[in-house]
DNA sequence: ACCTTATTGAGAAGTCTTTTCAATAACGCT
DNA sequence: AGCGTTATTGAAAAGACTTCTCAATAAGGT
């Protein structure tokens, strides 16, 4: 059976700190900043257990790193994210849905998913 | 100046032949198997610099590694892909691009770029 | 042919992430 | 509260992908 831990609500805190999007590693820095001994495997294992509970939203940044935030949105959504601070804006996507959809099934594929995401310079960093 | 190279032909060569998006290192295992000596970095240097010439298109596996693509269309499209077998669809998306600009517009963000690609299976890997 | 220097190959190194495994601690039971 | 089971942890090793280093090679202009 799953067990409440210290350390996996300590990263459930620390991850609704964050403005937005952060990596686990940068999560991690700031959690030892802030005193807490957890090592990185176990910030790891924790976003990664979220995430397969829908808890956790994560994506992969443009250099291909994972990034994991605790969305208020429940459902499936998109996201407009500043590549500079994280400074995220959930955004839902009618219009996209079904145009993924309708592509797929134009050329036959199924089981399909997509991802789209936009990012950009919020107005704070620009 | 730029010099014109049998690795960098063999890449050339090798990517078109392929049927749809692959790996730097998958394409390396198939020149490899088909006789060349070409090493590993040169291919992902070569790859690297015919992204960056608008030859070659480029996108993230859902696993976070870079695709590679010797795209048909030259200007900006989007891509449905089977996760399968790499068999690729380019497809345009107008409507992708005016949300992409109006979200952002929305909430102040410049300098946006999205990431739109759609995966799947095939007819043919289903 | 010769010279200059961009490019290559091989391996080391870098970065992100997962795995291993012995030690620890959460939680159900008494 | 005490006990036993076992999920979880920390630390380090390992894995995967990509980039870097540097001596040797070869492209291409003269
Ligand atoms: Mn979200
Ligand atoms: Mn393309
Ligand atoms: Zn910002
Ligand atoms: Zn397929």
């Amino acid at each position: 059976m799953k067990r409440q831990t210290k350390q996996r609500d300590l990263v459930v805190t620390a991850l609704t700190k964050a403005r937005g999007f952060v990596s686990a590693q940068a999560l991690h820095a700031s959690m030892t900043h802030s005193g807490s001994t957890i090592s990185l495997a176990t910030v790891y294992r924790a976003l990664t257990d979220m995430v397969g509970e829908g808890d956790v939203d994560s994506l992969l940044s443009l250099e291909g790193e994972n990034l994991y935030r605790a969305c208020s949105s429940n459902g499936h959504h998109h996201h407009l994210m500043c590549r500079e601070c994280g400074a995220t804006v959930e955004i839902d996507a009618k219009p996209i849905e079904e145009w993924s959809r309708a592509q797929a099934a134009a050329y036959n594929f199924t089981d399909v998913e997509h991802v789209v995401d936009i990012f950009g310079l919020c107005s704070q960093c620009a």
